[in-house]
DNA sequence: TCGAAAATGACGCATTTGCGCTATTGAAGA
DNA sequence: TCTTCAATAGCGCAAATGCGTCATTTTCGA
């Protein structure tokens, strides 16, 4: 017998009315899908949005703007997966975007089978964007990293947490009030990671720890 | 009358016959691709390799890995725009093949139609990345990006060469002796380069030139 | 249970850094 | 032409940093 599986579950947030008509039109005539609610602004969403997988959010909206809207549902609790669908292309608003949670990032020329496949993709799990911004993604993110070291030995977990502070600019005392121990001690730490690092500055630590992604 | 559009040249680097075959077909038979070309090993493409426009690069090649063939190729003058195509979805090899100058990245379960796909997009100079590859890239790319700070004045030419120098661990010293200017000017640069991004350290400089992207 | 890490704490000292203050030169704009 | 600003250079000083050396306690796997 057929496994019954249930519609994903979609909520639309775009204030364009003609194009919010087309792909309300995509979402509900595609098999496995439903559309569960339609928004055109983020307050209306924030308020009355019914539970959902899927959320898709324009970023230009009036009043407050996609971006926020994103920021605010991926604070709630088993917050829904979203995908932007906008037409910003800057580098600017689609950071902003991704920092604020977005699981996908769609350009609205994207046609209305891309739509489908990356409501699904992003329903397990995966990314979907649009091959401009994940160009631009790319190059951002090149730009933010180096070849892994593998003479990198592996930090302890406290030396992590020394390191995590060590990049958001705290000197050795903020370090040591921050974590009740001796500046004594995190001078330690520090050197210890120094010599795991083979780094022999704070600049330097920071730029390694960032651009190998030993830093959450 | 129609444009005569032509064909985009595909060179295919698969040392596994099975796959090797299926993907040749795919190229092969269809229309607007050709396939000029296909190789077992990297050291054969790097030797032979004809003038391509899109290269499909496996990884775990014998011998020298993809990894390796994407940093020689893209040494080269005019290189072709490359898509890995490999079952690897560790963390290390996607970041190092990103990092080599990999325009694409697409796992081998990949199907035909969406291969097709890919290959036209990144010769339209976007990125292709399967969902999967795109997550795990988003995730490392959020840890190393904060919030765009609009406080940030815009930094001269001389002070992001300086600031270039920062993030690459040198000192006042050192970078004085790089760009052949006294000490006490480094010192300055470095002095006005805090007052602008509004910070008071080294790793608090380090920290937001990666992460806000002000440094290539 | 024994030893190796990990985490903690400390002292000294030469360097480096961050910042206040000042000053000259050249280029770009008003 | 006058002014602003970037780039250059310098001095002084308190604070922070990097590194050598040493020591105690805890934890955890062999």
């Amino acid at each position: 017998m057929p496994v019954k599986r249930k519609n994903i579950r979609v909520v639309l947030v775009e204030d364009h009315p003609t194009y919010r008509e087309i792909v309300s039109e995509v979402i509900e005539s595609a098999k496995g899908f439903a559309l569960s609610a339609v928004f055109e602004n983020v307050n209306d969403a924030l308020e009355k949005i019914p539970a959902a997988d899927v959320v898709l959010m324009d970023i230009g909206l009036p009043q407050r703007s996609g971006i926020e809207g994103v920021t605010e549902l991926k604070k709630r609790p088993d917050p829904p997966r979203i995908i932007m669908l906008t037409n910003f292309t800057d580098d600017e608003k689609i950071m902003q975007a991704i920092i604020a949670g977005a699981d996908g990032y769609l350009l609205k020329q994207t046609s209305g089978q891309k739509i489908l496949e990356a409501i699904e993709e992003t329903m397990n799990g995966g990314t979907s964007m649009t091959p401009f911004v994940a160009r631009r993604v790319l190059e951002a993110f090149k730009s933010r990293t180096e070849v892994f070291d593998p003479t990198v030995e592996s930090i302890s977990l406290r030396e992590q947490e020394v390191l995590g502070l060590l990049v958001q600019g705290l000197n050795y005392k903020q370090i040591a009030e921050k974590i009740f121990i001796s500046p004594e001690t995190v001078r330690n730490h520090i050197r210890n990671i120094y010599e795991k690092l083979h780094v022999h500055s704070r600049s330097e630590a920071v730029s390694k720890a960032i651009k190998q992604g030993l830093v959450k």
